[in-house]
DNA sequence: CTGAAAGCGCTAACAT
DNA sequence: ATGTTAGCGCTTTCAG
């Protein structure tokens, strides 16, 4: 503070690329009349400082509006407060109960969730992920899918920390919050068979999981003898899937396999068309035709009459993939990393 | 380049802090044999660079598996291709389709959105809100609700370029991207005056924009004499809302008002209901009730009879938000920053 | 408990 | 077309 006229003029030409000028943690330093660095701790760890100053740089912060720069925070600190969240998309979802969870349950602890769609296809994996790395973001939690071998090796030479989701594989890439699609394939079955369904069907889209959901449904249909003769009826539709196929779905099956009395949707939204399509035709529901769902969507306890169907609870799965995130990001470790939050099935008017 | 070993010795404690020593692009650069400013040049303006040291760097790139650091590049430039989208929730919501193609449109220039939940009841927003300006995105694309005033004092504030969506304010903060909710009621209520309805009546959420709609229903209505005796029957319904609030919708307006011959749902999970507790209930749609809904659902045309409703292009919506956050980002100027999209009354089976 | 110095990894500005 | 230099705004490290 105590520089010679001549100093201050020679040295004159700093700041170069002061434009925005925008408000830094220095301004409020100066305010509350510390070094920046007090200032930064009264506002990250305010338990590290006095009580006078913590008061002082609280006004300051007040009267100034300051906002901190995270970018330059998460640069220095390296740990961004940032969790990437990748779903196949967003639209007519499955997953939207996790993404909410994990959104609220992130925020309620100051950090902030940017959000991926890798489409079904997985064709923009690899970019996607890319451009995530790219924000070193403490965690990404990946629902869905993500297949490229590619984009699976670049997140683990990241190392950042990967919650896979709604799902149980056999070599997660790290942690993993989900549930077995085999075993609620085969429960299906024999739920559907305890209640006297004789000739079990299936309708499903053509995503890797449900896929192989109905794999294991139809395996043990087969097993139990309710598949029908030869081998089990199924219809396969694009994901994602809609309405639309289910109706289409029920016509298909009924003119394929007459004598079907159950059908296993992948979605609730395919049991949704099956249900409107079977109304329309005439047939007796659950009496004549069993339905039963997947997602347990919010409308389905509505319907009439009320769908079956298996639910998931994403909203724990959303909420446990974040707090294993900032776990981690905490240099915690995370007790039980590979966690099955099983599934339910929900009897309702349907079966 | 040229250091006397004494220099080197004398200058050595450097590089304190190399802890995850990560990939930087002085590794590329020194690879490639070109210094780090002509590095970033290759990836960020390749034009600028000649092919040679174009293909060396790529190559030393590929060699290393390089990912920049956008928070380092964001903090450098102020241009962080970040992108913010408030939602008041993200289940059961009807701006998903705007979601999913802010995403989309981002991604395939080089953007990245984070998303946000305001809740509807608007309490979490001035902490979401600073949580977002911490990050310095380059814009922000608010999706329904933004009350809070000293929000909207902090992103004019900000400067960062906003725009409003699915709404038509006469204030906006900045760019604007939307439809009017009191035309559309409007537009309704004559479209079913047109249809013959005589005694109308509503169902809506408790969110702003559906009470505006619904009173500009109720006005028109009224002002057409086919709003019934006295006030219009409406009946309001917590936001966001489901199918249950529309059955039980249908059975309170039916109590309150037996003669009604049509309802205006404030969505279409609201006329879902209203369809189906009108079928258990034995009421024929439409000739003894017509029904209309808003959003058009994917599944709105695959129920029986399928459902009328209004139309928003949200796609539109979200994918024009996109662009113009993106112009204003390049410096460029937005031709229309108040852009109406409208709406479209879709007729089907329940009018 | 408080502060000075040195960078985090990148790019704008100014040369050449 | 390429390089040098000086930051962007914050926090880590090391010292009092």
């Amino acid at each position: 503070m105590a520089e010679h006229d001549i100093d201050k003029v020679a040295v004159a030409p700093k700041r170069r690329r002061s434009k925005g000028t925008s408000l830094t943690l220095r301004d409020v330093a100066r305010l509350a009349n510390v070094a920046p660095i007090t200032a930064s701790r009264a506002l990250n760890t305010p338990e590290a400082v006095s009580d006078e100053i913590l008061l002082r740089v609280r006004e300051a912060v007040e009267r100034t509006g300051y906002v901190p720069n995270l970018l330059a925070g998460g640069l220095a600190s390296r740990r961004t407060r940032l969790v990437a969240a990748v779903v196949p998309t967003i639209t007519g979802s499955v997953f939207l109960e996790t993404v909410q969870a994990l959104t609220d349950t992130l925020a309620a602890s100051g950090y902030q969730m940017m959000l991926g769609q890798a489409g079904y296809a997985g064709s923009r994996e690899d970019a996607l992920l890319e451009a995530i790395i790219a924000r070193r973001p403490d965690g990404v939690i990946l629902t869905g899918i993500m297949h490229s071998t590619l984009a699976r090796r670049r997140l683990v030479a990241s190392g950042i920390p990967v919650v896979e989701t709604w799902d149980l594989t056999p070599n997660p890439v790290d942690m993993l919050v989900g549930f077995s699609h085999e075993q609620l394939g085969a429960a299906v079955a024999h739920f559907l068979q305890r209640r006297g369904r004789r000739h079990v069907a299936s309708i499903t889209a053509d995503d890797e999981r449900a896929v192989r959901r109905h794999a294991a449904f139809g395996a043990a249909a087969a097993s139990l003898g309710i598949a029908g003769s030869g081998a089990l009826a199924q219809h396969v539709v694009p994901a994602p899937s809609t309405a639309a196929s289910g109706r289409e779905g029920l016509r298909v099956l009924l003119d394929r396999a007459p004598g079907i009395d159950a059908i296993f949707c992948s979605s609730d939204m395919v049991a949704l068309g099956v249900l409107v399509e079977a109304q329309a035709l005439g047939i007796a529901v659950p009496s004549q035709l069993a339905i039963v769902g997947m997602g347990d969507l919010a409308l389905s306890r509505d319907l009439q009459p009320p769908l079956t169907t298996v639910r998931v609870d994403g909203t724990l799965i959303g909420d446990t993939a974040a707090r294993y995130i900032m776990q981690r990001a905490d240099g915690r470790a995370v007790e039980q990393p590979i966690r099955d939050v099983g599934f339910t099935i929900v009897e309702r008017g349907t079966t």
